[in-house]
DNA sequence: TACTCTATGTTTAGTGC
DNA sequence: TGCACTAAACATAGAGT
């Protein structure tokens, strides 16, 4: 018999094809990015956000509340709702986009500070999640549930489910298994 | 003298006060962010977007054009797409985070425990979850349907393409199409 | 602000439960 | 999907350019 493990194999980074090992990655790489998002977050105080698609069609996102303030006052509206579609020229190859989405900089530099005010009253609430971990996850899971804000949203329900997840949901054809889409929100 | 290095250093996951240190630190995480987000993408087909708020007031944003194609060419208009600002909560303790720090014990039960009180806050955070998905569908949609090295050199000035640029062309074997990302926005 | 160079801390592929 | 385990791949703190 070999070795218990041949340890860590170095992969080459394009498309998984087999389901198995593909679920298994996503899983351990979601876990991983998240994680890096979070440190980083609290590392440099910057505002993160990061949504994933899993390949089990759940949405999985994680941000500071910051993030979707400054953006939704900097962004247009969003165009690709239907009846704005006029608002969102069809980029050709050779078009310029257009940087008038993001407002000037004092008013971003102005919503970024009452982010970190906001943040600042927060700190206690940070320090006592932050020492989470593994650990945690175990002791929550032997009491039965998960993080908050790791609630899915199957069992949320519809009426508690974030509009985008819900258009998700909705846009699935309706043949389709019922794989329930699934909502991960988490720290800061 | 000593060794030409004493190698990585452990350091706790808490906001760096120095103002050199953080932002190299950010700079160094960021970009190992991106690369981990385009790494899942790549691995596993999964549609992500990422987005950064710099020390420096930076925005950097990175994301694949699937999450624009599946909120925009799946979802049917959501109608009360974009008004509901108001009826957000400004939930400012829901600032929580995780990280794989080791938590003594009396802190993990003491987690646990309140998991249960914070379970209440999940409707609340899937509102937050909501305009986060948001935010992410108005970044798409600057993004367009473009590779972000195509579409926003003109914007953004390729000084603002480093990192991740050379992440995704590390990645890419030379030959393979464009890395599915599509968005990358930074001003200041 | 970015890049280089270690030495070392961290992540994760492969496998099984 | 989640957790556990091992060993090797990988990311990065610190210091210098």
């Amino acid at each position: 018999m070999g070795r218990p493990s041949r340890g860590r194999q170095r992969i080459e980074i394009r498309r998984i094809e087999e389901g198995g090992r593909l679920q298994v990655t996503f899983s351990k790489r979601k876990s991983g990015l998240q994680k890096k998002a979070a440190e980083l977050s609290l590392l440099c105080g910057s505002p993160v956000a990061v949504i994933v698609f899993s390949p089990g069609r759940k949405v999985f996102a994680l941000g500071s509340p910051s993030v979707d303030h400054v953006l939704r006052r900097h962004a247009p509206p969003i165009p690709s709702e239907g009846e704005e579609d006029g608002l969102l020229p069809a980029l050709q190859d050779g078009d310029v986009m257009s940087s008038s989405a993001i407002a000037d900089r004092a008013e971003v530099e102005n919503i970024v500070r009452r982010t970190e005010e906001t943040k600042a009253r927060s700190v206690a609430e940070k320090a006592r999640m932050d020492a989470v971990g593994k650990a945690v996850r175990q002791a929550a899971a032997k009491a039965g549930r998960r993080f908050w804000w790791e609630a899915d949203s199957g069992v949320l329900g519809d009426a508690e489910l974030p509009g985008f997840a819900k258009a998700l949901r909705r846009l699935r054809p309706q043949g389709q298994p019922a794989a329930p889409f699934g909502l991960a929100v988490g720290f800061c």
